[in-house]
DNA sequence: CTTAGGG
DNA sequence: CCCTAAG
């Protein structure tokens, strides 16, 4: 925004076409489709140049210029006309043409979306300067899949100590990493770099996955072995990054939080301009940062105010999470918004789910008094149930489904052998996966640190809130036997309930099935009704009350090796099935006649005389005197519903649907619509009057 | 953030 | 209700 606006007025030297902005729904509609086939010539090497200038800046400044958009002294410098810039498909062709990396920064594996070419001029050139910072200005390309699968069980007793309960075994033999190095080195060809980037990816569908880019990187002459989200956790002895001709290089997915907000009731986050460009230009500069990843050891992402906070205290380059946030849809940060606020009730057990001040246990915000003490009274049941419970059956059981594993990149010699590309693919994999993992525990979004501790000691007990339980992967046995102050590699593993995915940088999970004892009847259906949109297998599962007496719960968490410490993990469509709609809350005939009393006082919209902003508090006043807690009707929702109050007085009463609104109440809101839009008019037309 | 309007 | 461009 701030870019298109400079451009528009131009800057001197550039001959800078004004687009001319005709009404908000014209420009709404047609904004976007404009194509300048003539400006292909060079935008790429345009893009490049003021990527360079953007990259020096970068170096000193802060995320905001991220933000913001690309800076108009470098626009200027650059040359780049804003046709150009406008031009996100020429710029996209052209670099399909060149069949350089940055294709992939700008072809989206998914289907195609709908660009925003205003943020588009801020995010590209970031991204250019990654790709020429980074030297890969590449050639050929491929992808390769194969297909890895994980399976692991666990039962454990309760009285396990939570040391116990963390094996740290994850099936498969163990090359260590410098196996990796080596091996690849030894194929290496010093000639040529091929950026080979894999991914791995697994869920309850789809096993493992392994893609793999392979890209020829003709500058880059940086022949040391990069892993950022290792970082300088890798011993280098282990890991050479020198004279390595192997690059691994941490990528950021789509479909990928980030991290989790801290939950902030009546803020909408800001929203990204979705573009999958965009995205994989962010995420290709969010993984600059990679380099100076925290650890898990650093910061805990299930801690109290939720992970994106930790995630940002911890980055040294401060920005990145800023970006990060940016570039997160809002629908995956409400996820985490939710997730964060479960995690931060440290004694909610069952119940923190229900505490998620958007939705309560009766659907609806509570005061923080009232949570307080429904909690305890929640606790305290559960309590009792185990207890009672405890001789019955004392294990926990719950199952890691499989591991999700994120992006690697990894260069290969364009000249190797595609058997030896795939020994190089597996080698990287297996040690990636096999590198000697730790567990961690996660329990109330805290590590339990204590592995004398037992699983009763921690509140996990085969009846209680496995939700509240997760895991984290952490690295091996060598990287864990650093000084403490070394960064440590941390691998995340989580087990986690479907309301529980605090995305901390690599965590992934999902609960697949679970069941539960049908015992603690009250709470369970209401931690179901509150969830079951979300979670609706599990709202059969108790209510039919037949659950098992194991209380399985299988979850797929994920190991990340790679984003580890910062970054989300590749998570495509099925984080975005779960994002959470609001609960449908039907206006009641009161909330309607509330609505229609507030708006006949005060007016609709911009022009009346007062802002159906002051409305909103209005109403909110009104319903918190009739019925209480109405935080969850916005001045949206009102307005929205306003709408289609108008609407529904507009039909005839057959074609309604719904509860029925008294037809009185429906006459009011056609008088007051027609009194304020007639109003409206008038103020508008004196506004004209008074421009002339 | 608010407004407005389409989905 | 959601989404998001525009202000």
């Amino acid at each position: 925004m701030v870019l298109k606006k400079r451009l528009e007025y131009g800057f001197s030297g550039c001959s800078v076409p004004v687009i001319p902005r005709g009404p908000r729904s014209v420009r709404k509609r047609g904004s976007h489709k404009k194509t300048l086939e003539d400006s292909r010539s060079c935008a790429f090497e345009l893009l490049a140049a003021v990527a360079g200038k953007l990259l020096q800046e970068s170096e000193s400044s802060t995320s905001s210029n991220v933000a913001e958009g690309l800076h108009p002294s470098s626009i200027h410098n650059g040359g780049i006309k804003q046709e150009q810039l406008e031009k996100g498909e020429a710029l996209k062709s052209e670099c399909r043409d060149q069949g350089s990396w940055v294709e992939s920064v700008f072809s989206s594996e998914l289907a195609p979306r709908k660009r925003n070419l205003e943020s588009s001029f801020g995010e590209f050139p970031r991204a250019v300067s990654d790709t020429v910072l980074e030297g890969t200005s590449v050639i050929p390309r491929s992808k390769i899949s194969t297909k890895v699968r994980h399976d692991l069980k666990l039962e454990i007793p309760e009285n396990k100590t939570a040391a116990e309960n963390s094996p740290g075994k994850v099936e498969g033999g163990s090359p260590n990493c410098g196996d990796i190095g080596r091996q690849i080195k030894a194929e290496g060809n010093p000639n040529h770099n091929v950026d080979l980037t894999v991914a791995i990816n697994s869920n309850s569908k789809d096993p493992m996955e392994i893609h793999v880019n392979i890209t020829d990187s003709l500058i880059n002459s940086d022949t040391s072995v990069q892993l950022p989200s290792y970082g300088d956790s890798v011993p280098n002895a282990s890991f050479p990054r020198h004279k390595n001709n192997v690059k691994l290089r941490g990528r950021v997915d789509d479909e990928n939080p980030v991290g989790c907000n801290v939950y902030r009731s009546k803020t909408r986050a800001i929203r990204p301009q979705t573009c999958i460009g965009h995205r994989r230009v962010r995420k290709l500069l969010a993984s600059k940062y990679w380099k100076v990843a925290p650890t898990l050891e650093d910061c805990e992402f299930s801690d109290s105010d939720g992970c994106m906070k930790n995630v940002n205290r911890c980055r040294k380059a401060p920005s990145t999470s800023e970006v990060i946030q940016c570039l997160v849809p809002l629908k995956k940060r409400k996820l985490c918004n939710h997730n964060s606020t479960l995690a931060r009730d440290p004694e909610g057990s069952s119940e923190s789910i229900s505490n998620s001040p958007e939705k309560g246990v009766k659907g609806e915000k509570t005061s923080p008094a009232k949570n307080l003490g429904r909690a305890k009274v929640v606790s305290s049941s559960v309590v009792g149930h185990q207890t009672s419970l405890k001789s019955r059956d004392s294990h926990v059981k719950f199952s890691i489904k499989s591991f999700k594993v994120p992006e690697l990149c990894i260069d290969i010699p364009e000249n190797a052998t595609v058997g030896s590309l795939k020994g190089t693919v597996m080698e990287a994999v297996t040690a990636i996966l096999q590198g000697g993992l730790r567990v961690g525990v996660v329990v109330h979004g805290k590590k339990v640190k204590d592995d004398n501790k037992t699983l009763l000691q921690m509140g996990i007990s085969h009846n209680d809130d496995l939700g509240t339980l997760s895991f984290t992967l952490e690295a091996g046995s060598r990287i864990a036997s650093q000084p403490p102050n070394r960064k440590e590699v941390p691998i995340l593993l989580t087990c986690e309930t479907h309301h529980q995915f605090s995305r901390s940088a690599a965590m992934e999970s999902e609960v697949l099935n679970a069941s539960f004892d049908p015992s603690p009847a009250n709470n369970v259906v209401n931690h179901v009704e509150t969830n079951h949109e979300l979670v609706p297998s599990t709202h059969e599962v108790i209510k039919d009350g037949t659950a098992p007496d194991s209380r399985a719960l299988v979850a797929v968490p994920a190991v990340s090796v790679e984003a580890l410490a910062v970054v989300p993990v590749n998570q495509k469509t099925r984080r975005c099935e779960l994002v959470q709609r609001r609960t449908r809350r039907p206006f009641s005939v009161s909330e309607v006649e509330a609505l229609v009393e507030a708006v006949e006082k005060l007016g609709t919209g911009r022009c009346a005389n007062i802002r159906i902003v002051i409305i909103c508090l209005l109403w909110r006043d009104v319903k918190l005197s009739a019925f209480e807690n109405t935080d969850h009707r916005t001045y949206v929702d009102l307005k929205d519903k306003w709408k289609t109050l108008v609407h529904t007085a507009t039909i005839s009463p057959h074609q309604r649907r719904g509860e029925t609104v008294p037809q009185d109440l429906l006459d009011r809101v056609l008088s007051a619509h027609g009194y304020w839009s007639h109003h409206q008019h008038k103020l508008h037309g004196k506004h004209l009057i008074n421009l002339l």
